[in-house]
Order: C-alpha cells, then structure tokens, then sequence
RNA sequence: AGGGGCGUAGCUCAGUGGUAGAGCAGCGGCCUUUUAAGCCGAAGGUCGUGGGUUCGAUCCCCACCGCCCCUACCA
C-alpha cells in the first residue's frame, strides 16, 4: 500500500516510526475529552486574557492540526475539530525534551489531543498553553494547501473527506441539508404524520415516468427494478389506513447527469387521506416557508443573482403562465381561453415556432402530440425559467398526469401543481386517481404508447388496493437535493450530494469489472 | 447522446516549437507569543494517455481518457 505522494507517504511512516521509538503508543484507542475546537471558541470566545489568567479553564481538546509555526523552542498550530479552528501553543519547557521532540515529528493533518489551558496570545488569539501532547493518529497523507485549499471539482467529489476538512463552506452545505431533514421531520410529527420505509427493490417500477436501474434477486432468481418513486407503495398505505404518510428516502433514475440530475436523489414524499390538491398547496407553502426561516434564520434566500422571498408565494395556472411570460416578440400572447379551445394550443406552438426560428430558439416539434402535451412544452419553453420567486404552477394537462385526479369542470385538466423557486423545479403534487377504472385505462394507454421510461407490465396489485377503496387523498413529492441547492445558494446538484455519481477513477491497475455487465446499444 | 472548455510538482497556478518555473506543503538548518510566520540550503515533473507533423513537441494536428459548463430526457 503506497499513495501519491510517495516520498511524503514515506516521510510520514518513517515519522510514525521515531514517535514510537520516543515511547508513544501510535495509535492510541481513546482520548478523553472536556471540549472540541469548536466548543472552546464557542464557549470562551469572550473571555478576556486577564480572566483567563485570573480563572484558569483547564481543557483536554482533541483535533486535526492544520497548520504548524514552529520557532526554536516553541510552536504554534491551529487545530480543527467540528468545523472550527482552535490555535495551540507548545513551549518546549513546559512539555518538556520527550513533548517537544513529538510536536517536531508531527506534521499538518495529523490528529492530536492537547491537554492545558487556555490565554490569550499578544495578538489577543484564544490558544491553548499547551502542558502535555499526545499523537491520536498519524495522516499518512498531507493535506490540500493551506491558503487556496482544495480547488480542483474531481477531487472534492472523489475524496470529499478532502473537501470537508479543508474547506469550511461545504461542512456547513451539508450541516444544513441534515438540519433541513430534521426540521421537516419536526413539522410532519407535528402534524400527526407517520413515517414509512417502502421497496426501493420493486418488480415494477411505477409512479413515475423514467428509466429504471435493473437488477436481479438470485434466490428468487427474480429481476427486480430500483424505485423511480415511492408514490404507489405509499398509497397502498393509505388504504391501509395510514391517513398520513410520508417516506425520505433515495430514488433511482437511469438518465442523464447534470447540474439538476443526480441517478440517486432524495425525495420526500407525504400523503394526507381527505384532502384534494388545494390543501396542499397551502401545507406545502407552509412547509417550505417554515423550513426557509428556521434552517436559514431569514425567509429571503439570495440565490445566485436573485433574492428569493418566501413569503411572496405565487400561484398560476399553467396556461396563465404562458400568456404571463409569453415574449412580447412573439406577438400578442395566448390567453388561458385560447389555450382552452381545441386547436389552442396548436396554434401557439406555431405563433411560438415563428418566433423561436426568428431568434435561433429550439421550436416545439408539434408532430402527433396532443394538445395536453403541447401545452406542457409552451410552458417549459416560455415560462419555467422565469419561475425564480416561489411559485405553484397548477392544473397540468391531464394526458401528462397519469396518476392525477381531472378537474371535474375540464377533464382535460389535471388537479396537479409543482413547485418552482430560483428556477428550479422543486416539486409535484397532485389530488390522487382513486377510480380504479380510470386508473386502469390510463395505465393501459401509458403501457399502449410504449418506451422505455414506462412500465411494460399493469401494476395490478396496485389496482387491487384502488379497488380495496383510497380515501380522496392528495399527495406530494419534493426534491430534497434541490431544496437543499436552493437554501445554501449551490448551482450543481453534485454540491449538495456528498458522493455524487462519478466515473470510476482510473489508477494504474485494471479496469473495474462488474460481475454481470448489461450490454446496451 | 450533441456542442464548448479544461487537464503542467502533493496543492494553487504561471509559461514556451529548442524536453519547464513560482507560492504553499515536504526535507536539512536557525529562531521561546507566531498566525498566508521569517531567513539560509537542498530536493521534487514520462507537462492526462497514445499516435502524427517536425531536425526537435509540454506547446501544432488527430484519437482516446477524465472533469466542468450548456443543450436533450427527467425531479
């Protein structure tokens, strides 16, 4: 076993060795602590240097040393420990020839406990006076520079440890995406929800329209798919009884990688028995407005350029929104009743064609698709990225909404609504299909139309609990990931994915084999 | 999948058609309140990989590998 660098690898033994010859145990099995970095800054950041010389605070402090400044017989370093750093002072008279001769053999990265006091240096910095020092673990390895750190992307997502010690900023990314869970734990308790774990190995994969990861059970010799959604499980539960569930937890999606899309992402998704899609808009505006002000401490997040205000919530009709930000170039904008009539939103498409070729746009391609699905490509062409203050887009095309309830007034339309804030897409939610004849039908028509992002099977059992009876019940599913873009101001999701999917490292040996490599063209 | 960009020391980055530099880290030395500590000295590189053009390539061309960004599918 030899790393890169090798001739600091080799240092950093030899070292190891010389710490062990000086009658140090080099790997010790325990450190009894009174404070972590973090603690000691966070409790004696106001002492004065003269009442730390009249009281004296004792303190045992374990942490990773970042820094060395050695000058003859004395030394500084700076240690880290839960995210903050902690300056030590070692004196060669005080730790005495044995001390002193292993603070010399230690080097940046190593993992340390100090035991002393704490004073304050000339320069007024909180340090430790250093009466005793031991070695917890040797880093075999150096850290990243001290001053620009760790820059290079490839090597924060493969080695996040790396990341994490080094730079101070994606410690706190991910500290507040388990705030950000926790709290919206809180809020569902609280609301007498129960929490559930449903297969994310399943024979179908249902309740959404992707591509599945596929795998294979050798017991049961039986091909499984990874979960693109919870969603028909947890509606099972609903008949079940369970009038209020909800599930955080991974989903999987063979598609393509970007700044937005992750293979494994996390979702939550929460179902509430005898409720339809508007009162879920309300719930769903208070969670994330409670969620905003809690984890962030503010309810205006800036997001890159914009300042995103949560408590300014807009709601909009799809087709109201494309006539909202339908360009003042293209011509007079479509109104919602336009794009309620037959043949609207063909119409549109054409108006909006004209303008996109004029101004070297991508035109919607209108061959054989529906007006339903026409209307859903407007709205991503014109309006989505508009979307940067909180919004509820509702009443989706129904032909895009296989498991959504239609409006009973137009059953074109869909009772669905997503959630848009800082451009991206955060959320879908909808009044459930409870009819199990319609249910059916539109999964018969999705399997009819075929590809490979849908169910070539009938979920059949799934029917069978439609027709055991679903109360009116509305659910959601939101984007933890995105959530979690969006309150830290991070532009790739790969920021806020501690590992995110990469190709596999080429070192010097062989290639990764796969025991079973599924060929596709 | 298509388009664009990047790849030089462990890290952060300069640079040139005549095989390379800085700062930090590491090594040897000096230094008892420093803090991007300082000073002296020595070391460290198949310039992503493989071809091609050339007397000569890290630089120019091609292919491949990896990463980033945009577009497409999706949340």
């Amino acid at each position: 076993m030899l790393f890169e660098p090798q001739d600091q690898f080799l240092q950093r033994k030899r070292k190891l060795e010389q710490i062990a010859a000086l009658g140090y145990d080099p790997f010790p099995h325990k450190f009894a602590f009174t404070h972590t970095p973090a603690a000691v800054v966070r409790q004696y950041a106001s002492r004065t240097a003269a009442e730390l010389e009249a009281q004296p605070i004792s303190v045992r402090v374990p942490g990773r040393i970042l820094t060395i400044r050695l000058h003859g017989k004395t030394g500084f370093a700076h240690v880290l420990g839960e995210g903050e750093r902690l300056q030590i002072y070692v004196r060669k008279d005080v730790v005495g020839e044995r001390g002193f001769e292993l603070f010399h053999r230690l080097d940046i990265g190593d993992i340390i406990g100090v035991v002393g006091h704490l004073f304050r240096t000339r320069t007024g910095e909180l340090t430790v006076w250093v009466e005793e020092l031991v070695l917890l673990t040797k880093a075999l390895l150096p850290l990243p520079e001290k001053w620009h750190g760790l820059a290079d992307v490839e090597v924060r997502y493969r080695q996040r440890y790396l990341d994490l010690l080094v730079n101070v900023d994606v410690r706190r990314v991910f500290e507040r995406r388990a705030r950000l869970i926790a709290e919206m734990r809180r809020f569902f308790e609280a609301r007498d929800y129960i929490e559930v774990e449903t297969p994310m190995m399943q024979l179908i994969a249902g309740g959404a329209t992707a591509r599945p990861f596929v795998t294979h059970h050798n017991a049961l010799n039986l091909p499984l798919y990874l979960r693109i959604a919870p969603e028909l499980y947890l509606k099972r539960l609903v008949v079940g009884g369970l009038d209020r569930v909800y599930e955080i937890n991974r989903n999987f999606r063979n598609e393509g990688l970007s700044t937005q899309h992750n293979p494994e992402f996390t979702m939550l998704e929460f179902y509430q028995a005898y409720s339809d899609y508007r009162d879920l808009m309300d719930l769903t505006e208070e969670l994330l407005t409670g969620l905003v002000r809690t984890v962030c401490g503010t309810t205006t997040l800036p997001y890159g350029a914009h300042q995103v205000d949560f408590t300014a919530w807009q709601r909009l009709s799809m087709r109201e929104a494309i006539q909202r930000f339908w360009p003042a170039e293209a011509g007079p904008a479509p109104t919602p009743a336009d794009l309620a009539r037959p043949g609207g939103p063909h119409r549109a498409v054409e108006q909006y064609n004209t303008y996109a070729r004029r101004t070297q746009r991508t035109p919607i391609e209108p061959a054989q698709l529906s007006e339903g699905v026409l209307t859903g490509l407007l709205f991503e062409a014109v309006a989505e990225e508009h979307l940067i203050q909180p919004t509820l887009i509702y009443d989706f095309p129904a032909d895009l909404s296989p498991l959504a309830k239609r409006r009973d007034d137009d059953p074109t339309l869909a009772e669905r609504f997503e959630i848009f804030a800082g451009g991206l897409e955060l959320g879908n939610a909808y009044s459930e299909l409870n009819d199990p004849e319609e249910q059916e039908q539109r999964f018969r028509e999705q399997i009819a139309r075929g590809g490979e992002e849908v169910p070539k099977q009938l979920d059949e059992d799934y029917l069978r609990a439609l027709c055991q009876g679903l109360p009116p019940t509305a659910g959601a599913g939101l984007g933890i990931d995105r959530l979690t873009m969006l309150l830290t101001d991070r532009h790739s999701i790969r920021e806020v994915i501690l590992f995110p999917l990469l190709r596999p490292e080429v070192r010097d040996s062989a290639p990764p084999t796969a025991p079973e490599v599924v060929e596709r063209k």
